[in-house]
DNA sequence: ATAGAATACGAGCGATGGCTCGCATTTAAT
DNA sequence: ATTAAATGCGAGCCATCGCTCGTATTCTAT
């Protein structure tokens, strides 16, 4: 197929041309669930689109699945990296702002790849070997319960369990429902607001009514 | 086949036997649907299961999506026939018994079928004719802002769209996550904690500080 | 009893999808 | 330059699926 059998040593050695192979299915991956869907994402597809033949795919990954699951871990690493950032710099902070940032953090989580986002959520059967979407929803959940335990001095609610799962699930919920359903017309202004109502929602459950009432007054002053 | 041609007579009409066919072609689509998965559901299977030809199927429903959608559209009916009698039973009664009966509605809601509940939710790809998913929930909205605006006088909040979608999405998502993952091990116990849990953190969110101290001290009186 | 309408049947067509396997090309080592 | 390992290729196998259509059965009306 070369014409000239080129002598020439080339470039850069296996491993990378592998790796690049490896890249390049996932990414024709992430591409073909956003702009066609999980159906019209065959193996054959994706080989296609990643400009590489589906044997190649086979060597590295041992099915659909696997590829699927592979874009969803990619793009969760995305997410926590964002969430774990914002808990860390907020660690130490009164609750009353820590809330406030955490939710502004799940919002930008969200809207980093909305579309994607949105296969993944609604497209791609929780079935099988894809389950892990809530493996990712069990670390949110765990890093909010240590964060709700540094801060039990400022709560009025006992079973910091409880108060995680209620608060994990509402934030994830509402930010999820809003970024998808208000798709692209969600504007950094709604973005602000709906920062307002979560935490307002979240702060309302977590701490003392006497609490809540200096805080707010707090806010306003800042 | 018929060995013997009976003359006799037979039973009921021929539409009887139709809407009969109808019936178990739902049905089996339902439990194929739960102990089987979405992927598992094959027309040729459902016909099978239902014991009816696969032509007799198509002659009824215009492909796999209409089935799954009927399997649907039956499980909503009951949901909202719980929701709305609810809040029926409960438009005029203050608010903060109106959202804990609210919010025990939406757990009945849940319990009625969890495991079709958790197939539909998880594995139905939203797309297409099945996007009914959403309709479901609009409707829950539109039902649940005409309640907070019958109780507007009790309310801090002023955007009722935006309080409403904040509520329902809360609830919708705590209750659908409590029956889904505690699963079979959720104990009226469970549920009523998590009405407790769930009722609080709404009221805090849509009533004045003052009132909700009120309504704390008259609930525990009660 | 008979005819025609309604209902049911199920073998099989055409399409698609996941995946394999034998062979070609490239790279690294000698 | 030679060789073996690594990597890539893609036609095509096999299974499944959604669905059609010609035929058989049952029902209703007369």
């Amino acid at each position: 197929m070369a014409r000239k059998p080129v002598t020439k040593p080339r470039k850069n050695a296996s491993q990378d041309r592998s790796r690049a192979t490896v890249d390049a299915l996932i990414e024709a991956t992430a591409r073909i669930l956003v702009r066609e869907g999980f159906d019209r994402a065959s193996t054959n597809r994706i080989a296609e689109v990643a400009g590489v033949s589906v044997g190649s795919l086979y060597q590295y990954f041992p099915g659909k699945e696997a590829l699927v699951a592979a874009v969803i871990e990619r793009h969760h690493q995305e997410l926590m990296r964002l969430v774990r950032g914002a808990l860390a710099e907020v660690a130490s902070q009164p609750i009353a702002r820590a809330v406030r940032r955490l939710v502004a953090a799940a919002i930008e989580a969200h809207r980093i790849d909305p579309k994607l986002h949105r296969v993944l959520a609604e497209q791609i059967p929780r079935t099988g070997r894809l389950e892990n979407v809530e493996r990712f929803n069990r670390e949110n959940f765990v890093l909010f319960r240590t964060f709700l335990e540094e801060h039990s001095d400022e709560l009025r609610v006992v079973d910091l369990d409880l108060a995680a799962f209620v608060c994990v699930t509402s934030i994830e919920a509402l930010t999820h429902n809003a970024v998808l359903h208000l798709a692209e017309m969600f504007s950094d202004d709604a973005a602000e607001t709906l920062v307002d109502e979560a935490a307002r929602l979240v702060l309302g459950y977590l701490t003392p009514t006497s609490r809540l009432a200096r805080d707010n007054r707090q806010l306003h002053v800042l």
